[in-house]
DNA sequence: CTGAAAGCGCTAACAC
DNA sequence: GTGTTAGCGCTTTCAG
């Protein structure tokens, strides 16, 4: 709990002037190499490091790259990892902010604003809600949750995964094929809905809306709606959830009821966050390359920041069945 | 890429002074509340955020709470998020950092140097080999490498956990057992090699040297020793790896070298990081509660920024086995 | 080669 | 009630 010292203190115990100390440890030219020697010897002593707000506030770069998250859950901790490995070897540390605290809407602008000004020389924001901010540094959103955005953008194939789900259903044998949507607002969750509905069209099924419900992604809603779903006389034999948290709590609200997954119902989610593999029964899922997604929004940013254009501005990367423990065909 | 708005701009468009605004924004007395009324258009306007890195400057308080790590992997992305779902109905943001990029060694003084000036009101490091670091905010060390510190702990029972892997091993008829250390300098593997040669002495056995090895928690380093100790003539039928990414790794090289797992050789490693679960054959392993981890220090450090003397300053979490596929009784 | 001085955006005393 | 002033720790001209 002391005091960490300053550029001020190593300028004194150096006898030497503050601007001296700054040059001498960022390297600048101009000063004697005996005065550097000293300067540094004093900084080894003292156990210095620059501050970082301290000089992001006077220079315009830092080396720092941003990652926006609403939260640290499952999803966004994955994208993390992929960022963080994609940027092990560049010149660059990694921050990440979760700032809904303050406010739970609009969290993207506030955190950008409050970062960007300059602690960070670039961001990666994880579904952002809102996409129509200026930043005063490059910037790349993954899986973006309104659109289009003429921002550089990072996602996966959400139709492509929600027909792959719903066509597995299909096959099993169900009929009445349910489905937990995000909020109706969200771009992807309007992907996973038009891809339920493809499948279902092209087997030559008419879509009941009675199973259709909205979970807005969180467990809380997902739990009336399933609840409502599954109270009902003709309830559906599988439910495909627009992600896994909704997934896993349609699970769970299952077994409240009384209703046996697989054998009574299938349940199939989204993401294939690690949580999905560890669920008993283990969950089947759609799975979105997580780690990649990061990556590659690490790699356009990296791009950017150069000031290269890049190759693509908007990547879509595949997603894949994982077929495990809640999907079984009707009894 | 605008410029983002200014405390000043907002204060040239209310037609006040900066002082006026930032006591407005941050809701002092002394203000009369039709010009707060105006100033708040005059932001919502804007769409103006204070900078966090200047207004943290000059306050000593952020509402920030710093986790510092070396790196985004496995296991800290699963602190992260225990210490993100400890947080969430706090009033404080998160802030992740990884700072090992500016310098290999040191991470921890760096980037809480770095940080802790002012940006944090409070930091958590994840696995600190440098813990004799002095701050200016409270600060919690989660399983740290060195010790004993005169920080305040939260970690798991490597000592146990090690005790509970040989044995399973020694049950499962295993003779010839092997052992892939951390750095030996390292508390977490000091006490994770103290378990497995306790479980052999118990057991009647003598350590063979010739079967301990280290791998630095680093793949590369562990390759290095695992080939060398799976070419001998008398091979160990068994390995307890000190992590995870060891125990991943030590299979790998098995593969390479034609040896099944775990037909001919079992494998067991500690963490259960999600990865863990989803390789091929799935990893048996021993589980540390690392979201519990992140979520215990997470509180411990709101404690202490409270200014109270926390229940227990040294915390120690269960560890429990999870067998899965990598092990089986010796050809 | 070195230091004095200005200023990044903001907050906190203190005047007016 | 509101504005003026003085920094927070640092980098960057620009004189000396």
């Amino acid at each position: 709990m002391k005091r960490r010292p300053t550029i001020t203190d190593v300028a004194a115990a150096a006898g030497v002037s503050v601007a001296t100390v700054s040059k001498a440890v960022n390297g600048r030219y101009g000063v004697a190499s005996e005065t550097v020697d000293r300067v540094l010897a004093v900084v080894a002593e003292l156990g210095y490091e620059s501050s970082l707000i301290a000089s992001s506030m006077r220079s315009r770069t830092t080396g720092v790259i941003g990652v926006l998250v609403a939260d640290f859950e499952p999803f966004s901790a994955e994208i993390l990892k992929g960022v963080g490995e994609a940027l092990r070897d560049s010149r660059y540390d990694l921050l990440a902010y979760s700032g809904s605290h303050g406010a739970a809407e609009g969290w993207e602008r506030r955190s950008l604003s409050r970062l960007s000004g300059t602690l960070v020389d670039g961001a990666i924001m994880v579904t952002p809600t809102v996409v129509n901010v200026s930043t005063e540094v490059p910037l790349v959103a993954i899986d973006p949750h309104t659109g289009p955005a003429d921002l550089p953008t990072v996602e996966c194939d959400s139709y492509g995964g929600a027909l792959q789900a719903t066509r597995y259903l299909l096959e099993l044998g169900h009929t009445r094929i349910g489905f937990i949507a995000g909020r109706p607002d969200l771009r992807s969750s309007i992907a996973r809905d038009a891809g339920y509905r493809r499948a279902l069209t092209d087997a030559g099924l008419t879509l009941d809306p009675a199973l259709v419900g909205s979970g807005s992604y969180q467990p809380d809603a997902v739990r009336v709606a399933a609840v409502e779903m599954l109270r009902r006389g003709d309830r559906p034999t599988a439910i495909f959830a627009a992600n896994d948290i909704s997934a896993m709590e349609i699970v769970k609200v299952a077994a409240e009821l009384g209703i046996d997954v697989p054998r009574d119902l299938s349940v199939i989610g989204f993401d294939d966050i690690p949580e999905a593999s560890k669920t008993t029964p283990a969950l089947t899922t759609v799975r979105q390359p997580m780690q990649t997604l990061g990556a590659e929004a690490a790699r356009l940013l990296l791009t950017l920041m150069d000031g290269h254009a890049p190759a693509a501005t908007r990547v879509t990367l595949p997603t894949r069945l994982v077929p495990r423990a809640t999907t079984a065909p009707p009894a």
